[in-house]
Order: structure tokens, then C-alpha cells, then sequence
RNA sequence: GGACUCAUAGCUCAGUUGGCUAGAGCGCCUCAUUGACGUUGAGGAGGUCGUAGGUUCGAAUCCUACUGAGUCCACCA
């Protein structure tokens, strides 16, 4: 039954920030959020499960605009579940993102002229934590404030104590298993943030540098580092390159700016003798490839010797001269010296790629050291075999391919961090480098954290309780989607991929190993108006709350999730977004206009078929596209493949691709805009003044409202809820309500293409008024010229008030002479244009004339080809025919008047 | 060096497996107007689909090459 009390009058405009706060209050009051089967109900245990992992953001700072837009298709995604009737969880969180949260915090104190060595561990620690609290804080209301429907009851963070626990049982099950090893090994090192990194944390950039030529000793060489030669070995060549073979295996003297050494020469395949002088030194305590050769010819290449500290300053080793001082300013030293011996013999400016790190851009620095390990070798085939087997999809598909290729190239991961924030290695070293996963006598607590990217990769499971086999792991492991920007396959999706095989993380309902997800949905990244990503040092940064503020978050949302295909980049543009608001306006006063005409009732069943017009009939089918194209949009039949009773797995004509929430979206925009409200709202003004009609258009208008109300609800959860609600006086909120179900009885084509020509009559005659001038206010009179007079007598009332007709005659016969005539479909509009020059008319009809006899034509010129005929499929030729028959049919018409 | 993406109206982009005269929104031009909405309505102008070949009865769509823009990956001193 309806409420009508409940309604309240809506007003002219809609104001978001009226509503949002509230309704957000009463959504969550009512426990919409939280997934059905938390009532205990048999009958909600019985649903499908879906569940999204909401990817956490970092909490060192506020969300941006990506994480609008993550949260905006993850939220439509899960709105369209829960409506459906599955068993729905959307679970929030926010990660501590170890080294990023330190950086910050390092940053602040740099500011005061401090180091986090001056705090010591324990405060650094504290202040950090209260830094990423503080942060936390604010992007959970930021959360809020986009209308996230996910639940807050189950919100988690990767430092809470229960994920600390699956973090430190990860660590301890793979370090048994053999995965986790310690060792030394050559590593990524940040100077400024005092830890190493894994391979993906370094970003390569091309830079100009400079390729010194020096000499040394007999040779001269070429390096882009002379201030590591106080750590070279040895000299290498390439076994086969006879300029220097008489020197394998000698020993040179070479003069440094501590006094003279010796090195040994020795060949070795990595050299290339095309580059440079073909000659290289031999650094191995600090270069990735020197070190490779170190460990081929340990006798010949070694010891390394340490000249750079971890600090990026030259430590005791590099020798008096440079001890102390920073690479670079050793480096500026070092090529002094070699001016001042002559050595240097020449500067050759050479582009190449220096590795930084990704949160502090410093350059970073290659060296030897103790670090831990996952071993991927065998874990990666099963995390590669996800894809070849079909259980993990990529949209779109292309991602696929770069989630293999990095598999396919990655090398053991380095877990471990000398961060000051994150989970503790939870292992004991003693001084032999042994290692105990429990306090031993003689054994130290390792001072390592690990990888932010390690509790990450635990993700999908830590938050449903594993290693504990709890009710949520059982019901909602494995995921359904992963969402989140293309920009973290390689940090982020891979690893959960990898976490999932190596931990043997399985589905409890069939016991399989499965991906942690079956679909990889990944969006675009969000830029500026010139394509620019955005960033902070630009400050082109766009903040979310103050869009929300500005213009609601439902057209936020709506901009976010229905403007840009997947995958795909989208330009973040402040004009879309006005028309966004616009639209959830428009949408609004559509519910205003509704609301005021017609009573509570929206059954079609009541409907009397005898009396429905063409534009009743038309919109009917047109909103069962619409539906159909919103469901497809929103299906993925991976969804169904599940246990549970509800809800039946829907199969819609695949009108759109899964996923694809921006076509989807276009077809609402479309239908709620154009179709409903420029069509038939504006015909359902009249209709409702014909007591023949009115009744039926009621029903229509009070049907369509309320469909389209829940076809926008994942889109823009606030406006249509407060309609519902408001508007309507829906005792049930729109959140939990059903998904609207549109009826297959409503799709007839046919009825869409009648109310079409009814339209194409009154743009035909608009645009004859028009071309000619005519009067805005004024009325005309029309002829429509038709074997089939019904459908345009039918609606001869909506037709005359929407073209501005006065007389309206429809059938044969019509004046000839002064007129203007055109063709729709096989019917003719004739317009007399009294007052008008008849070289006007004339001209106007030899243009229409001429338009169709070239279409006829055309078409005929098709048929004529056999090659046509004989090769395209029937049904193609068979539509040229009767085209050809049609615009034969109109081209007589027009030339008879 | 490897891989990928993009190039369609002034701007931002759709265009699903090749099949009507290539679409939308914004912007622009003209016009309208008191009751759902000016956060509005009606009409219009505007494109040799980056270039050159090829496949085909038929190509914006498939193939090849080229040009231009961008992204990711990669231990050449």
C-alpha cells in the first residue's frame, strides 16, 4: 500500500546538500549496507553471495579524484547486486601503505629540521600512526560523502590487530614452506627513505647524464659514475674482443684519487664491445650488472668493497679524499681530480635511465644487502595459469596480457623494509644470519617491516577473517570483482593473484584454488582538462567534497561513472559535471511533473490495451530497451556461478558488454531525457486531457517514473532515494527495494517504430515552420498523406499541440501548388504555405525531390551490382529492397503534389 | 630494446561480430517562452573517420606499412 501521507511537496530545484547527510544516516541506520545474510534469515542465506573488496586507500592523505571514480562504478556495481536480490558486501578500508605514510611524516619533520633518527624508532612510530589516524578519519568521510553503500560494520585496516595476525601467519606459513628465504643479494636502495625497494617501487626515467671518458690505467673507459671507482675490483672486457685480449687475466695499475692501485683485468660476455671504449670497471658492491659478474667470477670480480653508505653519503672505504660526502658531491669531486691528472678524456653527454623511487624521487642507489625474499618461480605458473584457465578475467581484456607479461619477467620479490611503519618481520635472526620464526636464546628480533604491498596482497582474504575460517571467508571468498585503477596491476593485482596460490588460499565451497577474484575491472586514470595526471606539485588536483558541495555527489557520480569506457583515461571536466547536476535536476522536476499528475498507482496490469496510443505503446518499449541495456551493462554471468537460490540468473540481451557502464549509462541519459521527458511527458499532456487516455498515460507516466527511479539508483543513489522516499512516500527505501523488472511483453519493436513516425511527423513540420519562417505562436495547417491514416489520426491531438496545428488532415489528396512537402517513411507531410512565395515552395520541394530521387539511386545502383546480390546475406538485400520500394513509394508522392 | 593504447565535428568522446545518408554531449548560430524543469524547449550549421596500400559485393570497423600523440615494462657501463 502507498503512503500517500509520506509525501512532501518537492521543490522547484533539487538541492543535494538538502539531502545527502540524511538519507546517507537512514541508509545505514536501516543496515542497508551490511550484506542480507547478517539477519540469520534462512531465506537471505539462500541468496547468491557478491562481494567487492573496496581497494584501500592509502591513508596518507585525502582521496582524489581517482578514488571518486573507483568508488563510484564499485558502488554502482554493488548497488545494481544488492537490488537484484544477491547477498551483497562491500567492504571498506584503508591501508597504512608503510612507506608512503613514513615519507609523509619524514616530509613534516624535515620541515622542522628534524629526522626521524632524532625522534628514535618508538616516538617515529607514534607520530605516524597518529598522522595516518588522522587521515583515516577524513577520507572515511570523504567515503560517506560519495554515498558509498558499503559496510562500515566490517570496515578494516591493514594495522588492525586481527589483520596484523594474518599478516604475521602469512609470513610464518611461507617462510615454512620454503617461499620466504633471507639472503644478500643485490638490491634497490633509497638513500632518502633508508630502505630497500622492491623492483615495481623503482621508476625509470629518461635523463640527460653525462658518459665520462677516462683513463685508467692502460684503458680508457667510459662511466656514468666515476665517483664509484674508489669501489672497483676489477676491469672487464668481452672475452672475444682482440683490442684488449693480451690483457685477460693481468693485472694494471691505476691511478685513484687515494694513490695508486692494482686490478686485475678479466673477460666476461656481459660486456658489450660496441659501447664505448668496450673497456668496463667492475663495481660490484654497487651495480646490478657488476655484481652478476662478481657472482659468475667471485675469485676474479671480488670482494665487493662498500663505498656509498646507506645513507647516499661515501663511507669510510670510498678512502680520506671522499669519506663523508654525498654521491653527487663525490662525484663532482672525483671528475675534478681527473681534470686536474689529466685523466679525464672527454665528456660525452649520453641519455639513459636512472632509476628513482616512487615516493621520494631520489635516485636510487644499487647495493649489496640482507634482505628477505619471497620466491616466485613456481607460485607465478599458477597465478599465470588463472588467466590461460578463464577463472580470472581483465576488463578490459588487453590487461590480460600485461598481467601475464609481468609474471612472465618477475624475479623474487623483496619483502622486506628498514621503514620505521608497517607489520614487523616476524622472525628472529641470530648472529650467523640463522633464522627462528620464534624467540630462541642468541637470536634477535629482525628490525625489518614488511612490504606495504605484502598485507596488500593478503587483502581479499585477511578482510574476510583468514587464516580463521570464519562465516564471511566461507560465504564471500572468493571475490566477485576487483576494481581499481590500471595503474596498480603491478603492485596490487598480481600480488593478491600470487598471495592467493603461494598461502593456497581456497574457495571452502568447492575446495578449488581459484583467483581471489574472477573479473579485474580496471578504470581509466582520472586527468586534467589538458590530459595532465594529476598531481600535487602541479596543484591541479580536484577535491571530491568540493565537487560534492558544488554540484551533489549523484552528478559526480553520474559524470565519473558513465563518461569514460574502460579502461580508458577520462579528462576531468568541470562543464560535464554542470551537465551531470543538470541531469539529476532534470530528473527531479520529471518527478515533480509526475508526482502532481497522477495518483499512487503504477500497476500495467490495469492498463487498457484497447485505448493505448502509438506514444504509449512507443515509450512502454523503448523503456524495456533501456532496462535491458542497463542489465546487460551490469551482468556478468560469473556472478550466478555461485551456490544460493536467488536470485535466477537473468540473461538480458546483450546490449551492451559487461562492465561497459557508460553505454549503459548513455542509454539512461538518453531515454530519461529525450524519450520520457522532451516526448512523452510532453504528449502526456495532452493524452491526459483526452478522458479516452488518461487513465492509461497515468499508469505510464507512474510506471516509467518509478523504473527509471531504480535504473539511476546505482548511479545516483541520493536524488532517486529522496524521490522515492519524499516524492512517492515509499514506506521501503529504494536501496533495498528490488530491482525494477521489466517485462519481456513490452518489447515490440513495432510500437517503437510507430511512435517514432508520430515523431518524425512533428519534427518534419517543426522543421518545415522553420525553414519557412514561420511564426513561432503560430498555427499552421498540415496534410499527412497516407495509405494507413489510423496511427496519425490517432494522435492528431498530440501532434497538433506539439507542431502548433491548427487543422490536421490526414489521408489522400492533398493541395497542391504552394507547399512544402516531405517524406516520412512511406507517408508525406504537406504543409500549404499561404503568405509564402511560391519560389519558396518550389524550391523547398525540388530539394526534397532531389534528395530522394538520389537515394533511390543510390539503393538501385546497389541492387544492380550482382556481385551484391550474390554475396551479401539475404536479409541485407532483402532491407535494400524494401527501402528502395519505400523511397520509390515516397519519391511519387512527392513529385504527384 | 620490448609491449600496449589512441588518432572520427571547434572541444570531449560513442560507433558492439564489416551492412541505411557516420552519432551524442558541450560549444556555436537562429528562434521560443508564465506553471515539471532556464540547471528549459524547438530548429540549424559543422566530419574526404591521421596518411598510403591491401582484403571484400561492401571498410570508420579487418590486414600491412607509415606519420603523429601517449602509457607501461626493460640491469647496457
Amino acid at each position: 500500500m502507498e503512503h500517500v501521507s509520506q509525501q512532501k511537496e518537492l521543490p522547484k530545484t533539487y538541492d543535494p546538500t538538502a539531502h545527502e547527510d540524511a538519507v546517507y544516516a537512514a541508509w545505514e541506520r536501516s543496515d542497508a549496507f551490511k550484506p542480507a545474510s547478517d539477519s540469520g534469515k534462512q531465506a537471505d542465506k539462500d541468496r547468491r553471495p557478491y562481494s567487492i573488496i573496496m581497494p584501500p586507500p592509502n591513508v596518507t592523505d585525502r582521496l582524489h579524484s581517482g578514488h571518486a571514480i573507483m568508488l563510484a562504478l564499485e558502488d554502482a556495481l554493488v548497488r545494481y547486486h544488492r537490488k537484484r536480490g544477491f547477498d551483497t558486501l562491500y567492504l571498506p578500508g584503508t591501508d597504512h601503505a608503510a612507506i608512503a605514510t613514513a615519507a609523509q611524516v619524514d616530509k613534516r619533520l624535515a620541515e622542522e629540521g628534524k629526522t626521524r633518527h632524532d625522534l628514535g624508532r618508538k616516538e617515529f612510530e607514534k607520530r605516524t600512526l597518529a598522522f595516518a589516524k588522522e587521515n583515516k578519519k577524513i577520507i572515511e568521510n570523504q567515503v560517506r560523502a560519495m554515498g558509498t553503500s558499503c559496510d562500515w560494520t566490517r570496515n578494516a585496516f591493514t594495522l588492525d590487530p586481527e589483520k596484523k595476525a594474518a599478516v604475521e601467519e602469512a609470513f610464518k606459513r611461507l617462510y615454512k614452506k620454503g617461499l620466504i628465504y633471507r639472503g644478500s643479494y643485490m638490491v634497490n636502495w633509497c638513500p632518502t627513505c633508508r630502505t630497500v625497494l622492491s623492483d615495481d617501487e623503482v621508476e625509470h626515467k629518461e635523463q640527460e647524464g653525462v658518459l665520462y671518458y677516462m683513463k685508467y690505467g692502460p684503458f680508457t673507459l667510459g662511466t656514468t659514475r666515476p665517483e664509484t671507482k674508489v669501489g672497483d675490483t676489477a676491469v672487464a672486457v668481452h672475452p672475444q674482443d682482440k683490442r684488449y685480449a693480451k690483457w685477460v687475466g693481468k693485472e694494471i695499475e691505476v691511478k685513484t684519487i687515494n694513490g695508486p692501485r692494482t686490478l686485475r683485468v678479466l673477460a666476461d660476455e656481459m660486456v658489450d664491445p660496441e659501447f664505448g671504449t668496450g673497456v668496463v670497471k667492475i663495481t660490484p658492491f654497487h651495480d646490478k650488472n657488476d655484481y652478476a659478474v662478481y657472482e659468475r667470477r667471485p675469485e676474479e670480480a671480488g670482494p665487493p668493497v662498500e663505498v656509498i653508505g646507506e645513507d647516499g653519503k661515501m663511507t669510510v672505504a670510498a678512502g680520506k679524499a671522499l669519506a663523508g660526502l654525498d654521491r653527487f658531491a663525490a662525484r663532482k669531486k672525483m671528475v675534478d681530480w681527473l681534470k686536474r691528472e689529466k685523466l679525464l678524456v672527454k665528456e660525452e653527454v649520453h641519455k639513459h635511465s636512472v632509476g628513482r623511487c616512487y615516493r621520494s624521487d631520489d635516485v636510487i642507489e644499487p647495493r649489496i644487502s640482507e634482505q628477505w625474499f619471497l620466491k616466485v618461480a613456481d607460485i607465478k605458473k599458477q597465478a599465470a595459469k588463472f588467466v590461460a584457465d578463464g577463472d580470472l578475467k581483465f576488463v578490459p581484456e588487453r590487461f590480460g596480457k600485461t598481467y601475464l607479461d609481468w609474471l612472465e619477467k618477475l624475479h623474487d620479490w623483496c619483502i622486506s623494509r628498514q621503514v620505521w611503519f608497517g607489520h614487523p618481520v616476524p622472525a628472529y635472526v641470530n648472529a650467523k644470519g640463522e633464522v627462528s620464526l620464534t624467540a630462541k636464546p642468541g637470536y634477535k628480533k629482525s628490525q625489518d617491516t614488511l612490504d606495504t604491498w605484502f598485507s596488500s596482497g593478503l587483502w581479499p582474504f585477511s578482510t574476510m577473517g583468514w587464516p580463521k575460517r570464519t562465516s564471511d571467508f566461507k560465504r564471500f571468498f572468493p571475490n566477485d570483482v576487483l576494481e581499481t585503477g590500471y595503474d596498480i596491476i603491478f603492485f596490487w593485482i598480481t600480488r593478491m593473484a600470487l598471495m592467493t596460490v603461494a598461502l593456497d588460499v581456497r574457495d571452502e565451497k568447492t575446495g578449488d584454488l581459484k583467483p581471489p577474484f574472477h573479473t579485474a575491472y580496471l578504470h581509466g586514470l582520472v586527468r586534467d582538462q589538458r590530459g595532465r595526471k594529476f598531481s600535487k606539485s602541479l596543484g591541479n588536483g580536484v577535491d571530491p567534497l568540493e565537487m560534492i558541495g558544488k554540484y551533489g555527489a549523484d552528478a559526480l557520480r553520474w559524470m565519473l561513472a558513465t563518461s569514460a569506457s574502460p579502461g580508458n583515461d577520462l579528462k576531468f571536466d568541470e562543464q560535464r559535471l554542470v551537465k551531470s547536476r543538470n541531469f539529476t535536476n532534470k530528473l527531479w522536476n520529471i518527478s515533480r511533473y509526475v508526482i502532481e499528475r497522477t495518483d499512487g498507482d503504477a500497476d500495467l496490469a490495469k492498463l487498457d490495451p484497447d485505448t493505448l496510443t502509438s506514444l504509449d505503446r512507443g515509450i512502454l518499449h523503448k523503456l524495456y530497451r533501456t532496462a535491458q541495456t542497463v542489465d546487460a551493462a551490469f551482468t556478468d554471468p560469473a556472478t550466478y556461478d555461485k551456490p544460493g537460490k536467488t536470485p535466477e540468473p537473468v540473461t538480458p540481451k546483450r546490449l551492451a558488454k559487461p562492465y561497459d557502464l557508460g553505454f549503459a549509462g548513455n542509454a539512461l541519459y538518453e531515454f530519461v531525457w529525450s524519450d520520457f521527458a522532451d516526448w512523452y511527458l510532453e504528449a502526456a499532456k495532452v493524452q491526459l486531457r483526452n478522458p479516452e487516455a488518461a487513465a492509461n498515460t497515468k499508469l505510464i507516466l507512474r510506471y516509467v517514473l518509478e523504473t527509471i527511479l531504480g535504473l539511476l539508483h546505482p548511479f545516483m543513489p541520493f536524488v532517486t532515494e529522496v524521490v522515492w522516499r519524499d516524492g512517492l512516500g515509499k514506506k521501503n527505501a529504494l536501496i533495498t527495494s528490488p530491482w525494477p523488472a521489466v517485462h519481456e511483453d513490452l518489447d515490440q519493436p513495432e510500437d517503437g517504430e510507430r511512435s517514432d513516425r508520430v515523431r518524425e511527423v512533428i519534427e518534419t513540420i517543426r522543421r518545415i515552420r522553420a525553414q519557412h519562417k514561420t511564426p513561432a505562436a503560430s498555427f499552421v495547417q498540415a496534410y499527412v498523406v497516407t495509405d494507413e491514416p489510423a496511427w496519425v489520426v490517432e494522435s492528431g491531438d498530440v501532434i497538433n499541440k506539439l507542431a502548433r496545428v491548427s487543422i490536421l488532415r490526414v489521408g489522400q489528396n492533398p493541395p497542391t501548388g504552394d507547399v512544402a512537402s516531405a517524406a516520412v517513411g512511406d507517408a508525406t507531410v504537406v504543409l500549404p504555405l499561404a503568405g509564402l512565395g511560391s519560389d519558396v515552395a518550389a524550391a523547398h520541394l525540388q530539394r526534397e525531390v532531389e534528395a530522394k530521387r538520389m537515394e533511390v539511386e543510390r539503393l538501385k545502383g546497389r541492387l544492380a551490382n550482382e556481385d551484391y546480390v550474390q554475396n551479401a546475406p539475404e536479409h541485407v538485400v532483402a532491407e535494400t529492397k524494401a527501402q528502395l520500394a519505400e523511397a520509390e513509394a515516397a519519391l511519387a508522392k512527392l513529385e504527384a503534389s
